[in-house]
Formats: structure tokens, C-alpha cells, sequence
RNA sequence: GCGGAUGUAGCUCAGGUGGUUAGAGCACCGGAUUGUGGAUCCGGGGGUCGGGGGUUCAAGUCCCCUCAUCCGCCCCA
């Protein structure tokens, strides 16, 4: 009887028409800069993440929710959202339609963790990608869009950090330095990190363990060993955020959970938030990753940003973007004779775009009455009745407390009007 | 995967040292009101006490196991 996919959902009054305003604005933010949605499955054979997340990454290795079909196949639910745009963007031959391939999605995600605060088995990221632009400044457009949406919400305290990651043609020898330098603090760092030295040495840079965190200040680090084509894009991300205006911090041991970024990395925090939970979007270039899946060599950039964290985000700072909605208008009905005619006039009042409320239960009027003020509703009409006789219906103004017979012709011009 | 806390009505919770048919507030339903408002009063429906096992004449209560959730860690959005 208990979610087996908890999705931090407590409140589902408030949080559903925050939730739907949050979708709502980042379509129309994320189509007002040239992107188009994009649907992609919810389930991708587990190969997929695994040659592209990497076979060290968390999430890979012991966060994918896998089973196997009928026909044997093993499959995953998604833990992140572009593998499954790159494997469309392949399967459908889109890479080859042109430049300015961008889109955006809002999709569920799925992660086996232990949920809590901020964390959840099955999370909401919104997201999007740009394919076959190399140019620093599709970066920089990417981070833009993504703190520019949060400043629309509201949202404050926000921080961008931004670091290069490098590219497999500089990255190798840096990371033989690093493992050099970390051999040599081997027994200072803590299990964990010794652990990632072999397996994934750039990862001890992120530690929070006050012990690693000791030797990483003085360990070498990815952008002073950048190669010329890489130093030249960061330079460039650095100058387009500028002209725009966008403060940026740089973290030059920000390193990302999935193993197939190249150059650019970012997160942005929201530090009204605490911790872990403060990132509430980050992303970064990835120009391997359609090539690694069998398509043409392919740039691409993109960022995740988790909903439920946005909403704790807003929630920390009072932000409040929609109120529960209720409906304009209830149609009511004196006797059961008339509860027909009350239900067809509903059904006219939202036609013509009013919204309305029909109580389906015959109660007594008092009731209905009570129902409907306590649902927020701004007029009740009453059909039947010795005004229906007479051919009017009673409207009630719940606000102001004044009532009104009104021709049944006129009720529909009356309620579009209000 | 590790550590801590918590599981009793739809929700929030109460149920000293075991002891009748397990309670409250809110919510819901009905009535007072044969046709009119958020209040009030009266009444009502709702429970595998997370699940399983054990101890006992007797378990919501004690013991063991298990599951789930929440919080923290790891990691992530």
C-alpha cells in the first residue's frame, strides 16, 4: 500500500498547482529561447547508461532500477534524461537535420536510493539539450536559461559555479598527475576516496570528508592543465556569461556525477537550501556522448534540474507562484426535479470558458450551498424552484453576500462577464 | 550500502508499571433548517493498532524478526 517509488509529495493541494505553474513557465521560458519538447521513453535497454553514465558512476552501478522483459531483455528505467535524447536524436537520423538542434523536456526520472529530504526514488527533472554547436556561447545560452528560469521564479541566493573538465585529449595526463599527487596522501584520505583513486581519482575532488578535503586544497587541479582548445572554450563560456550579465563563481573541483562531460561543467546552488539538496540544476557539455552510442560525432550541451528541489527552494523563501485553484462559478439545484437542467447549464458555463463546479450528490440546498463556499467558489447559481417557474435563475455573489434572479437567458452573458 | 528516529481513523496525535466493546481534535456524512453561507448544537460512519512470530489467563503496550517512511551519511537533481 506504500508508494514503491516515493516522489516527495506531501501537500498535493499546494504543490499541484505550484507543480503545473513550474512546467507551465519553463515551456514557455525554454521555447521563447528557440527549444522544442521533446518525449522520450521511460524505460531504455540498460546498455544504454551504461556505456554512456559510465560503469563507475553511482548511479550506474548501484542507482538504476533494472529488470528484464518477457523477451529477456534487460531494461532500466532512466536515471537521467539525455542518454534517451541522444539515442532518439541517433535512432531518427535528427543529428543530420541541420544546425540549432534544441530541445527540452520535463520528464520523471529514477534513481534506487534511500529517499529522503530533497531525494527521491522517482524525481521530476526539467531539462534540454543542444546538439552540433560547438560555439562557448551555447553554453553560456544553457546557463542562462537555467538561472535566468530560476530568477523568474523569484528564486534568490542563487549561485552559478562553473568549471572545464577538460576533454579526452588533455584529461588523461591531468588525471595522471592528480593520481600521482593523491598516491602520494594515499593513507590521509579517507577510505571512500581511496577507493576512487583507481576508480575514478577526479571524484576525490567533490569529497565533503573534512580528511580529503585537507589534501584536495592543495591537489592540482583540471583547468591549469587544460589544453589550448579547451583553455580557449572555457575562456570563451566566461566572457558570453559576462556580456550577459550572469555571475558565476569558478569551482575548479566541481566534477560532475556522470562520467561523460567534456569541458564545461556546472551546477547552480540555491543556498537558502541546505547541503547536498542546495544544487537544484547543473549540467555541462558532453561533445562524446552521441558518438559513444553509435552516431555521428555529434557537440551537445545540456542541463537537469530537479522540480522537487525547486519547490523546496521556493518554499525556503516563501515564494509562492500559484494559489489552488477553484472554480468560478457552481451550479445548484432547489429540488431534484431540477438537478438536469443545473447539470446542462454547467456544461454551457464551461463551453463558454467559465469554470464550474457541479455537485453530482441530490443534497439539500443548504448543503450544496456549504460545499460550495467551502470549495472557494465566487458565485453559486440555484436552478429550479419558483424562480425556475418564472424562467431566471437565482446567482449568488458568495463575496460580497448578495443574490439576484436573473433570466435564464442572460445568466451565461452575466458569468462571462464577472 | 551505513547510522538514528518513527509506524494507532482520511489528517495530526493521545493511549503511566500489560487488564472490558481502542480514544480526541480536525475532516467527512446526517439532523436542527419541507428553499439559502464559513458559526453553533446534537447525532453518525469509519481502525488488519505497518506485517509476522513469541511470552502471558490477557498484548496497541513486553521480546524477536521483518517491512515502510522520515532524518543524516554516501551520492545525486
Amino acid at each position: 500500500m506504500d508508494d514503491v517509488l516515493p516522489t516527495g509529495f506531501s501537500n498535493p493541494v499546494y504543490d499541484s498547482a505550484t507543480w503545473v505553474e513550474i512546467k507551465r513557465r519553463y515551456a514557455q521560458w525554454a521555447e521563447l529561447h528557440g527549444y522544442r519538447y521533446i518525449e522520450t521513453p521511460v524505460v531504455e535497454s540498460t546498455g544504454l547508461f551504461r556505456r554512456t553514465a559510465g560503469e563507475t558512476s553511482d548511479i550506474v552501478s548501484k542507482e538504476m532500477y533494472t529488470f528484464e522483459d518477457a523477451g529477456g531483455r534487460s531494461l532500466s528505467l532512466r536515471p537521467e534524461g539525455s542518454a534517451s535524447v541522444c539515442r532518439a536524436l541517433v535512432q531518427h537520423g535528427l543529428a543530420a537535420s541541420g544546425t540549432g538542434l534544441k530541445f527540452y523536456y520535463t520528464a520523471p526520472m529514477f534513481r534506487a536510493e534511500r529517499p529522503q529530504r530533497g531525494r527521491y526514488r522517482q524525481h521530476t527533472q526539467l531539462g534540454l539539450e543542444v546538439f552540433k554547436e560547438t560555439d562557448p556561447s551555447a553554453d553560456a545560452e544553457v546557463i542562462a536559461v537555467l538561472y535566468g528560469f530560476f530568477r523568474r521564479l523569484g528564486l534568490g541566493q542563487l549561485t552559478v559555479h562553473i568549471n572545464s573538465v577538460g576533454s579526452p585529449a588533455c584529461r588523461p595526463a591531468y588525471r595522471d598527475i592528480l593520481v600521482a599527487y593523491l598516491r602520494e596522501h594515499m593513507g590521509q584520505l579517507s577510505e571512500d576516496s581511496q577507493r576512487r583513486v583507481d576508480v575514478n581519482p577526479m571524484r576525490v575532488l567533490d569529497s565533503k570528508d573534512p580528511r580529503d578535503q585537507e589534501i584536495v586544497a592543495g591537489a592540482p587541479v583540471m583547468i591549469d592543465h587544460l589544453d589550448e582548445e579547451c583553455r580557449e572554450h572555457f575562456d570563451g563560456v566566461k566572457a558570453a556569461l559576462g556580456a550577459l550579465g550572469i555571475p558565476f563563481v569558478i569551482n575548479p573541483r566541481l566534477v560532475r556525477g556522470l562520467d561523460y562531460y567534456t569541458k564545461t561543467a556546472f551546477e547552480v546552488t540555491c543556498d537558502s537550501l541546505d547541503g547536498a539538496i542546495k544544487v537544484i540544476g547543473g549540467g555541462g557539455r558532453y561533445d562524446g556522448l552521441v558518438e559513444q552510442i553509435g552516431g555521428p560525432s555529434t557537440a551537445a550541451v545540456g542541463f537537469g534540474s530537479g522540480i522537487e528541489r525547486v519547490i523546496l527552494a521556493l518554499e525556503s523563501q516563501n515564494i509562492r507562484l500559484a494559489k489552488p485553484r477553484s472554480a468560478h462559478a457552481a451550479v445548484l439545484y432547489f429540488d431534484e426535479g431540477a438537478k438536469l437542467e443545473a447539470f446542462a447549464l454547467a456544461a454551457r458555463l464551461r463551453e463558454t470558458g467559465v469554470e464550474t463546479d457541479f455537485p453530482y450528490r441530490s443534497r439539500g440546498v443548504s448543503k450544496q450551498l456549504q460545499a460550495a463556499v467551502k470549495s472557494g467558489v465566487r458565485f453559486a447559481l440555484i436552478v429550479g424552484g419558483e424562480e425556475g417557474e418564472r424562467g431566471e435563475v437565482v446567482v449568488k455573489d458568495l463575496l460580497n453576500r448578495t443574490q439576484e434572479a436573473v433570466p435564464k437567458d442572460r445568466v451565461l452573458e452575466m458569468l462571462q462577464q464577472s
